[in-house]
DNA sequence: CGCTAGTCGGTTTTT
DNA sequence: CCGACTAGCG
């Protein structure tokens, strides 16, 4: 630690003597950090002991008053910051806890260990008491990609058909029983047999059996075997009773069964008199008490599909008896109609413990309400609102799409690439996720640990090396048979005659480099060696060498891969840290909209926010209805408040009529959630009288004979030749064979719709066109960030159509291309 | 072994 | 429509 006195100085000691008049003497002086709390907030900062549920709506403060907590502690003297355990769902919001922590209290921060991923805290522990668990202290963490190909080995192994069961499905089936905290034996019977003619139990067994051969955990074990460990060795679990004095945990309407189960051991202390045993816990008063703050909002829990129980926070004071709960819900966030209409929205739901948000802010814009007749006029319309914006000086950082699926995204994305409009799309694959980054860590995997089969397996023949499934086999069994690793049998029949000759030639090459890789691994700085296995591998100039768009991309990804690696004193211990701390924040600084999906919206806020695809189908997705019923419609409703509680001036919420899903075309109503709207604090645009309010029985947003405009998309068409959209739009024929179903799909025969891009857009194109002579003229080569590799065919001003080699014909503009 | 043409199946996402 | 995955050929 930088400064172990001022920690110190913080922390305050345990005997009650020099911290309470210390605290005292702070208390006194009205510490700064407590200014502008609101007396919730203020409550929520203050009550220390006992168990505490911090409800806190969307806007409500939630994650100062967590902070200011912790200051509190810290500065009162109540504990240290190593006594302190703050759980957090991802890196990111730990990161940011640590960040704003540090901002109130300096450096003490720095000796909060424990402040973290339930995951990461978890792995913690076991690294602490590996043995006890069966595991090594080094094992390594296997994420979903490692976990599918070990499974997909053991269904080969037993000999079941991975067309019908894939080990995808099973990895899910596997996920879903730990979350809920169930071991191979615990598995309900009937569950079991679902996969596999009821074998998954058999497989969830074999297959943890050899994660402890590998000396390997899946995310799951994190906290499975956590809570094993906790449970089996009352020991440790004392010990960690004694260290954790405070508890807190961020968004506990996320947590799932394992985590519940895992807190609940950490929480639920014995009473006191089993604590005597230690000397200091009998000096201080409060050692017995659960001094556990949970701070979540059941509003806002969207990840019931993924394991998540709303059902954590909704009994809170009946697993923490005397439990204190505190409500926030002085929004400071949103306006007024914001925050009725969701408000509003939200009071559908039964479930729920209730809250009434509040804000001192002006009633400010209504939420807008806009009809399209197509995803591609939606997207048109959602650009032009954009551009009215950017024209009164709005930042486009303070712009976000949040939609419910990502294949809405790509229609925004073509829209904007061809209005020239910067936009930047969050989530998709991670950072670590991508292929080129998972295949350069396992690379390093495999030089710092012979052992490491799986990233072996991974990159022996990336790039190609003439390495290809038969060898992969042979080595497989043989080194199964020898009981040794792949690598060290590749290394042994690398030097015999039992493989012809090319492969043995490559995989002698390849093992000569491991050797000569691993060999350095202690000389060399990390970086370095990273740097030089990639070349030496030929890993960076397969990427040199292809000549897809997004090969640039990839090869910057490494960069910043091998950058990342300086934080870290060497192999070892970046590796140790990758596979739970790694994920891109790598904020672009440019100006630009954002476009993201409504689960990763969650948290974030924008001045103005657009809500598009509000249709019966899509928003409430039907796949949640059909599969989990009213519980499905729910989260659907919780997510449409997040939505709208992002917002901190401008709602905009779209429905189209006709949109393109996989091709086909369909006809969806509004979503129910519309007509959930209050009246009052909803302005219905773009409509011309068709819109009338009529109550919740037959939806007011049904109608819609009267967009005025003329529309040349398939959809209009269709409706003209149907005869417009009387009836509710509920039917979904194509005009021939009469549709029964509601979500009936429809496949329209390719209409002469008008060439997408230039046609129908010309006006505003070259309205927008800067009449400057393009840099670029026909026949150039260029490259673009999306599209790739392509020819100039055109140029219209600072427009170009292009021909890509891969994405086929665009027109873009000119900014967004470089010379090649 | 590696490429390519065909099939299949397509919410939401963290660790 | 578009991507991921596989069977089957060179």
């Amino acid at each position: 630690m930088a400064d172990p006195l001022k920690l110190q100085d913080y922390a305050g000691a345990p005997a009650p003597i020099p911290g309470g008049i210390a605290a005292r003497a702070r208390a006194q002086a009205a510490p700064r950090y407590l200014d502008g709390l609101n007396p919730e907030q203020r409550e929520a900062v203050e009550t220390l002991d006992g168990p505490v549920l911090v409800l806190a709506g969307a806007g409500t403060g939630k994650t100062r008053v967590l902070t200011t907590r912790i200051a509190h502690i810290l500065s009162l003297g109540k504990a240290r910051p190593s006594e302190i355990l703050a759980v957090t769902f991802t890196n990111k919001a730990a990161r940011e806890m640590k960040l704003r922590i540090g901002s109130m209290v300096g450096e003490a921060v720095e000796g909060m260990p424990w402040l973290g991923t339930f995951h990461s805290i978890g792995v913690k522990i076991l690294r602490r008491h590996a043995e006890l668990v069966g595991l090594k202290s080094g094992f390594t963490i296997l994420d979903t990609d490692d976990q599918i190909r070990l499974l997909k080995q053991h269904l080969s192994a037993a000999n079941i058909d991975e067309k019908r069961w894939p080990a995808r499905v099973l990895a899910n089936l596997i996920d879903g029983w730990k979350n809920r905290g169930l071991t191979p034996s615990q598995v309900p019977a009937g569950e079991a047999a679902s996969f596999a003619n009821g074998r998954g139990q058999e497989l969830y067994a074999a297959y943890q059996e050899r994660l402890k051969t590998l000396n390997a955990t899946d995310f799951g074990d994190l906290l499975l075997e956590t809570i094993r460990l906790l449970r089996e060795q009352p020991d440790v679990l004392r010990q960690y009773h004694h260290r954790f004095r405070y508890i807190l945990v961020d968004e506990y309407q996320d947590t799932n069964v394992a985590q519940y189960m895992w807190l609940r051991l950490l929480a639920q202390r014995p009473q006191r008199n089993d604590l005597l045993a230690d000397g200091s816990a009998a000096a201080t008063p409060q050692r017995a008490e659960t001094n556990l703050c949970c701070v979540g909002d059941d509003d806002q829990s969207i990840y019931g599909w993924r394991g998540a129980e709303v059902d954590n926070i909704l009994r809170f004071d009946k697993d923490f008896p005397g439990a204190k709960v505190i409500r926030l819900e002085r929004n400071y966030r949103s306006t007024g109609h914001i925050l009725a209409a969701a408000s509003h929205l939200i009071a559908y739901n039964e479930g729920r413990l209730g809250k009434t948000l509040r804000t001192e802010d002006e009633l400010g814009e209504k939420v807008t309400v806009s009809g399209a007749w197509d995803s591609e006029e939606e997207a048109r319309s959602v650009g032009e609102e954009i551009e009215q914006l950017q024209r009164k000086d709005h930042s486009l950082n303070q712009i976000a799409i949040l939609v419910r699926a990502s294949y809405q995204m790509r229609e925004f994305e073509d829209r904007f690439i061809t209005l020239g409009l910067p936009y930047r799309v969050i989530g998709g694959p991670r950072f670590y996720e991508r292929a080129e980054i998972r295949d350069a860590l396992a690379y390093l995997r495999a030089v710092n640990s012979s052992a490491d089969d799986l990233a072996f397996e991974r990159i022996i023949n990336v790039p190609k090396r003439g390495l290809g499934d038969a060898t992969v086999q042979w080595l497989h069994e043989h080194a199964r048979q020898a009981n040794m690793s792949m690598m060290d049998m590749a290394r042994e029949v690398a030097n015999t005659d039992e493989l012809k000759p090319k492969p043995r030639q490559s995989l002698r090459d390849l093992m000569a480099n491991f050797d000569r890789w691993a060999a350095q691994k202690d000389s060399l700085p990390h970086t370095e060696l990273a740097e030089m296995i990639l070349d030496e591998s030929g890993y960076t100039d397969m990427w040199q060498k292809d000549r897809s768009a997004d090969a640039a991309g990839r090869l910057d990804n490494l960069k910043e891969l091998v950058r990342s690696m300086d934080e870290f004193e060497n192999l070892q211990g970046f590796l140790e840290h990758i596979s739970l701390v790694m994920d891109a924040d790598r904020g672009e600084q440019v100006d630009s909209v954002s476009i993201m999906t409504l689960h990763s919206a969650k948290g974030l806020e924008f001045e103005t926010v657009f809500l598009p695809g509000w249709e019966e189908g899509l928003f409430p997705s039907q796949r949640s209805l059909d599969e989990q019923g009213r519980a499905g419609l729910e989260e659907e409703r919780r997510l449409a408040h997040v939505g709208l509680t992002r917002a901190r001036r401008r709602a905009k919420i779209f429905f189209a009529t006709n949109r393109r899903i996989h091709g086909m075309w369909t006809t969806n109503i509004p979503s129910r959630f519309l007509d959930e709207l209050p009246e009052a604090d909803v302005e219905v645009t773009e409509q011309k009288g068709g819109f009338s309010f009529s109550g919740y029985g037959a939806s007011r947003f049904d109608r819609q004979e009267s967009f005025g405009s003329s529309y040349t998309t398939p959809g209009w068409q269709r409706a003209q030749q149907r005869g417009g959209f009387s009836g509710g739009g509920y039917s979904g024929g194509s005009g021939s064979a009469p549709s029964g179903g509601r979500w009936q799909k429809t496949e329209i025969p390719d209409l002469p719709r008008p060439r997408k891009g230039p046609r129908t857009i010309e006006g505003e194109l070259v309205a927008k066109s800067t009449g400057t002579a393009s840099a670029y003229s026909v026949g150039d080569r260029v490259f673009h960030l999306k599209f790739g590799n392509g020819n100039v065919t055109f140029v219209e001003g600072n427009k170009l159509t292009i021909q890509f080699d891969k994405a086929g014909e665009k027109r873009v503009v000119d900014s967004f291309v470089e010379r090649v």
